[in-house]
DNA sequence: GCTTGACCTTTGAGTAGCTCGCAGGTTTAC
DNA sequence: GTAAACCTGCGAGCTACTCAAAGGTCAAGC
């Protein structure tokens, strides 16, 4: 099997294929003319790695597990402890994600009720800066006062 | 100013810093010694970037802004158009997230019922390959026909 | 036998936003 | 005077691809 049918069978980029090849993540035979040659088990391999991206190993965890199963050793204890810190992470991103959404949403929702503002050289742009009014104004006032 | 001093200043590490004045974000003046000199107006645009930031932002979205605001026009129209496609994006990725997590934990809990497994030459790890005791059967089967 | 076009190869670089390391110069405190 | 702590630019590394360049291979049609 070749790269192309490889991708279209797993549903794979060809890229992604030769990039999981490139690092050793795969490791097909070579035929005369250079061409990998992937056999139902390098493609049983994929699909074991996908399965493992879906449930948001890294590719160098992914590949300590296969070593591991190569090796005869039961990769099980490493997948079970290689999830924690991922799972940890994940929902580490996850809340940093629900509260980036937050924001954004708030922010379109209040810009909505504000006018566009012209650049005073002192703030860049009152949107993202926020309401900073009286900061604004203090230091308005305190430049005034410097100046006077 | 310097940079340890605006990193202490801004809570933003020296790293970041240098970063942003590599891809010309912050342009700070240079000292005889060659130091970078970073000026109140530096410490400004860099809370001003990192308060984009926040909003998901990308760094070319706040080059782009800060460029408007220093040709002297408005940037809000720009604002409000760039954080359209973030925002979509975010909810994306949030989404994304939540089924990530949500795959995490069903399998954390569903693994706690199985035991260990031992590679077999079929499978890799049943833990991520799922509950295809069917497959496996049938997979062993006909390996013991072809066999036989 | 030759061309055409579709496939394949390796290699290197680009993506985002840092982060780290290197080799060397500067400053400062003792 | 020297040692520690700072600074510089540059290059490389991180994740997981993705794309492009330059060229080799192969099957079909004429």
């Amino acid at each position: 099997m070749r790269v192309q049918q490889l991708a279209k069978a797993t549903g794979v980029s060809a890229d992604t294929i030769r990039h999981y090849v490139r690092i050793d993540l795969l490791t097909p035979q070579k035929s005369d003319n250079g061409y990998h040659q992937f056999t139902a088990k390098d493609a049983r391999r994929l699909r074991f790695i996908m399965q493992a991206r879906q449930l948001g190993f890294t590719l160098d965890d992914i590949a300590q597990i296969l070593a591991e199963a190569e090796r005869g050793e039961s990769p099980c204890p490493t997948v079970r402890q290689l999830i924690e810190p991922r799972l940890v992470e994940a929902r580490a991103r996850l809340v940093a994600m629900q509260q980036l959404v937050e924001r954004m949403e708030m922010a379109v929702e209040q810009w909505q009720h504000q006018p566009d503002c012209h650049p005073c050289g002192y703030h860049i742009c009152h949107l993202i800066e926020g309401p900073h009014e009286e900061l604004h104004t203090e230091a308005v006032n305190a430049s005034k006062e410097i100046g006077s």
